[in-house]
DNA sequence: GACATTACATGGCATTGCTATGCAATGCTT
DNA sequence: AAGCATTGCATAGCAATGCCATGTAATGTC
């Protein structure tokens, strides 16, 4: 057999793919039940298409978790670069947090089975952005020279997902994110090596600029 | 009707409540999945058992939560008080560890929606041991004077959580644990008021000494 | 000893995810 | 251009799940 390329008959996937994963996402900010059934019944698809393009309702489920991953990234990547890089680290934190406290659901959803994704790195890719604004802070003489950059991200995040994931399941208020974090973030990054006072008004600036700008809900433009 | 007192027919509930809570916290740790027959087919019990005693599914899971909180509680008002209240702190880290660690699906079930519980206090106390060992800290000149040990703990607490909940999935190895909570136990102690090196020295040492004793599988006696 | 009250066994129901089957639409081949 | 293979998907039905209506037996109270 020569050739195994396969013909793509058929209307060749218009984008039901995104439409599903969308609509998915929309259900669990609504809080409604995501169910095979209900999740195909306004789009006029078939049951089939979730088997179709994903396999399985796991499979989509997968790839609402890689939704996710890729509004966070992008989300992250949009924070401006400042000419405080230890104040860059914060606003990160500031970014995620309001990624989190945006779509509640689906921030659950994403760390329900973050294990399987279909593109692991995915997850990667937004720590690395974390990791690479500690590395300017490091080469900018505000961490230690022994100080691991990956290491303090690392802990960063894990700090964070401990709050926001208690937050969006109602443990602890709203409103206990920016101090903790902060207090948090004050306290990894001094271990790092920063001074205490430049590394507690970056990181307070950071937090103070969040609270003023951003509003309480925010609207979803094409999404 | 002067009397609402009731009566008390039947068997009046031998110990079938925590059999099912415990077969359930044992399949969760054998990974089978738990599911309403399968819970009650080797108890002899019908499916009605878990209705008359949790009222469906969603009560068995908070009755299992319970019981996770309830031993939670127990290995940490076992570790043992020294005279040095940081190192006691770090402890009380390393039990926390060893406690998700010993039943990681169990632990995944207790903050799958830890909002609902039956005595959410339950949770509570398992965090005022660990406030407790910080309100120490500070009384015995450890941490500065204003330092909020309650903020201190629960910090501690959110960047445990963090860790654990995502080294319970897979994301993270397990032998990543140590480092991270040692080190973030350190930053956030020292951020308290500790002297640096003395801070180091105390959780350094009780994460040394949970390495060597701890067995890799720890056998469950009664319970 | 009769009765009320409760624990539980039985069987069936709605919903869930899933899949076997059939049909129609598309691109490749000749 | 006709035939054909390949694929997307609609239909219908299956196994399993949680749940509940009903009936029954056991217990304490009067």
């Amino acid at each position: 057999m020569p050739c195994n390329v396969k013909a793509m008959p058929r209307t060749a996937d218009p984008d039901v793919r995104r439409r599903l994963v969308e609509r998915a996402a929309r259900m669990l900010a609504d809080r409604e039940p995501v169910t095979l059934r209900s999740l195909v019944e306004g789009t006029g698809a078939s049951t089939m298409a979730v088997y179709t393009h994903f396999g399985g309702m796991p499979g989509l489920w997968r790839a609402v978790r890689q939704e996710g991953f890729t509004r966070l990234h992008e989300r992250l990547a949009a924070v401006p670069r400042t000419a405080d890089p230890v104040h860059d680290v914060a606003a990160l934190g500031v970014a995620y947090a309001a990624n989190a406290l945006d779509s509640p659901s689906l921030y659950r959803a994403m760390f329900d089975a973050v294990a399987e994704l279909e593109d692991p790195a995915a997850a990667d890719r937004g720590l690395a952005v974390l990791v690479a604004a500690a590395s300017r802070a490091r080469e900018e003489g505000r961490f230690s020279a022994d100080a691991d950059p990956a290491a303090v991200a690392t802990r960063l995040w894990l700090a964070g997902h401990g709050l926001l994931s208690l937050v969006v399941q109602g443990v602890l208020p709203r409103d206990v994110v920016p101090e903790h974090s902060a207090e948090t973030a004050v306290a990894l990054l001094t271990a790092a090596g920063d001074d205490p006072a430049a590394c507690r008004a970056s990181v307070v600036r950071a937090w103070e600029r969040a609270g003023t700008s951003r509003p309480r809900v925010r609207p979803r433009p094409g999404h």
